[in-house]
Formats: structure tokens, C-alpha cells, sequence
RNA sequence: GGCGUCGUAGCCAAGUGGUAAGGCAUGGGUCUGCAAAACCUUGAUUCACCAGUUCAAAUCUGGUCGACGCCU
């Protein structure tokens, strides 16, 4: 009997500004590796200096999967999100490399890791559009109303919540499907991990020391240019996806002359914050992360040195 | 030195005699096809300080301190 190995798979995770795409790509420059990047921003074109995607320079050679290859004006998902990850690493695999997943964007990185299964045609963005004009007419409590009749379960869930997306996607998965939200969900909750990984989250023991480091590089992108291409990126087409980017519509009154440069740069500073703060909630969750605390080991030298004991450890790439 | 205005949470701020709105920031949380999204939740035994009036004061009176403005 053969035992089938699972795929190895380094995963670095954390809020934005932490260093994770430092220490991916040493990981990969000692491992002999590939970036996975999960991150729902930094794959589009033209938008490098807001995502902090990294430079040809930064990334010294080391191949990187899912960066700068979409257009601002398509729009993505999870699901493809999902797809196109297991392509990248199942090729990356073939060359007998190491790939390492790299990204903030936590509902990528589980639903890649726990094989979330978001079953085809299970989108009808006509009928999303349709629920959303009815959520504006009657309410959510209306669509609450409408979920309860099928399922009741989530309808509870969600009321307490009463976020209207989500009510939304409740409906919009049993009228494409036929099954309840609720019973999918049970149904991935046995489901068996695909990939022998070894999770690292960035963090730090004071949060202060990450929000510094967030301050800091906002003031940095501002100095590298990044006037210049939000104005691009501003005049271009976007999808629903890459115009939530951070970094472009909070610069958008300085443009029209409503409000200083300074009140943008601090707006654009706070919400790039509590986007750092809603990553670490995210992973914070998660109790298989091995967590590096950068205001300990301040350097990706540092960082790097205790991710390698580590692996080495758990005898994680023997075998 | 005189006159005037003001002093309420980390910040902005409502409240003019009946027991401290709201917003922002902060902290905590939710998360299964837009996720850098969407949403939930969180604080003043106290209103600069002291004394007085009153059954009752952030609110009225007097004083002290502080800020700002004007005048000399």
C-alpha cells in the first residue's frame, strides 16, 4: 500500500506592513521556493505602490504566482481565488520546489487551506443585484423574512448580524443550488485539509509597533509616488473588487479640492490601521499559526532564523 | 492691567435646574463566491478647580486656575 503524501506548503501570514513578503521570499531564496501570493489586491496591474506588491528587485529572482496579472477593471473572487492557487502550486510542486503561500487576505488563505468547496454555479450576480434593490426598498429585515422560510438556521445567525451582504449570499446560494447555506457549511466542517502546511504569522507583541510600521510606509508610498498612480488608477475602470483597494479613493478629495493632503494621507493612514487590526483578529483565530513576533525578531534575518528552526524541528520538510 | 468668550471621554461635540446625546479614534468580535469588503460590540458614578444657592447644579451665584479674542 502506497501512502499518498499530501502537498507541503509554507504559509506566511499577518496584517499588512508586517514583513511578510520579506520573509517569504528568503524562505523560498533558502528552500529553493515559489510565492503563492494570497492577496486579493496585489493581483492586479498598475496598482504597485498602494498593494506594496513587490518590485522586480525586491523579489531577487524568486518566482511569484497570482501578482500583477489581472486588469482593474475584472473583477475576482474566492472561488477563482481558490482554482488558480491549487494550479500554481500544484505546478510549482511539479518542478520540486517548495511553494510558499504569502498574503493578508485571510478568507483566501482558509478557504485555500481547508478546501472550502464553493460549488460551481452557485453565483447569480442578477439575482444578487435584484436582492440588493430589495434590501434598499424593504430592509434587511424583509430578506431575513425570506431567508427563514428556507432556512431557518442562518436566518437566526444573520439576524443578530444584520448584514445585509451576507443575507444576501444566504439566498443567493439556496435559489442557485437548491441547498441552504447552512447545510453546505456543515458540510465542509469535515472536510480534510488538502495540504501538509506550516503556518507563520507575523505579528507583534504591541500593537502600537505595527501600526508605527503602517504609519511609516503610507509616508513612504506618498514619497514613491504614489500621487501619481492613484490618479491613474482613479481615471481607469475598476471592478467591485480592486476599488475597495486602500490607498486610491481616500486621495480622491485632495484631487477634487475638498479636502488637504495631509487629512487624506492621515484618513488613508487609519484605514490602512483598521485593516491591519481586522487581519489580526482574522488569524488570530486561527490555532495553528506559529506566531513571530517582529518587535522581538525585528529583522526578517531574525524572522527567518526561528521560521528555519522551526521547520526543522517539526521535521516538517523530511520525508 | 481692563473687558469679553470659553473650559464636558484620547479628539470633536450636544446638553442652560430633574440625574451626561452623537461622531471620530481606541479595544474586543463575526466571517464559506465583492473580503484592502460588509457587519456587530466597546467607554464619563461625572462636566477645569473650590465654595455657595436649591429637595435637585454640567446647567444659577461668587472666587481660583487655564485657553482664546479685543482693548490699554
Amino acid at each position: 500500500m502506497t501512502i499518498k503524501l499530501k502537498t507541503k506548503l509554507i504559509v506566511v501570514v499577518g496584517p499588512t506592513a508586517s514583513g511578510k513578503t520579506s520573509l517569504s521570499i528568503e524562505l523560498c531564496k533558502k528552500l529553493d521556493g515559489e510565492v503563492v501570493s494570497a492577496d486579493s489586491m496585489q493581483i492586479y496591474k498598475s496598482m504597485e505602490i498602494a498593494t506594496a506588491k513587490p518590485t522586480m528587485e525586491e523579489m531577487c529572482g524568486v518566482k511569484h504566482h497570482l501578482i500583477d496579472f489581472l486588469d482593474p477593471a475584472q473583477k475576482y473572487s474566492v472561488g477563482q481565488y481558490v482554482l488558480d492557487a491549487q494550479k500554481a502550486i500544484d505546478e510549482i510542486i511539479s518542478k520540486n520546489k517548495i511553494p510558499v503561500l504569502c498574503g493578508g487576505t485571510g478568507l483566501y488563505v482558509d478557504s485555500l487551506l481547508n478546501d472550502i468547496d464553493f460549488v460551481e454555479n452557485s453565483s447569480d450576480l442578477k439575482l444578487r443585484e435584484e436582492l440588493n434593490s430589495i434590501a434598499n426598498e424593504k430592509g434587511v429585515d424583509y430578506l431575513l423574512s425570506v431567508l427563514a422560510e428556507f432556512d431557518p438556521d442562518s436566518a437566526k445567525r444573520l439576524s443578530e448580524e444584520r448584514n445585509t451582504k451576507r443575507v444576501i449570499r444566504a439566498i443567493e446560494f439556496y435559489k442557485t443550488t437548491g441547498t441552504t447555506i447552512t447545510e453546505q457549511n456543515k458540510a465542509g466542517e469535515n472536510k480534510k485539509p488538502k495540504y501538509d502546511t506550516i503556518i507563520f504569522g507575523l505579528t507583534a507583541k504591541d500593537r502600537q509597533y505595527i501600526y508605527d510600521r503602517v504609519n511609516l510606509r503610507v509616508d513612504l508610498m506618498i514619497k514613491n509616488g504614489l500621487l501619481e498612480e492613484a490618479r491613474n488608477v482613479l481615471n481607469s475602470e475598476l471592478s467591485e473588487t480592486s476599488s475597495k483597494a486602500i490607498g486610491y479613493k481616500q486621495l480622491k478629495p485632495y484631487f477634487e479640492g475638498e479636502a488637504s493632503l495631509d487629512e487624506c494621507v492621515e484618513r488613508l493612514k487609519t484605514e490602512t490601521r483598521h485593516y491591519a487590526k481586522r487581519q489580526l483578529t482574522w488569524f488570530r483565530r486561527n490555532e495553528n499559526i506559529n506566531w513571530i513576533n517582529i518587535d522581538e525578531y525585528k529583522t526578517t534575518k531574525d524572522q527567518l532564523e526561528y521560521a528555519l528552526d522551526l521547520i526543522q524541528q517539526q521535521r516538517f520538510l523530511d520525508g
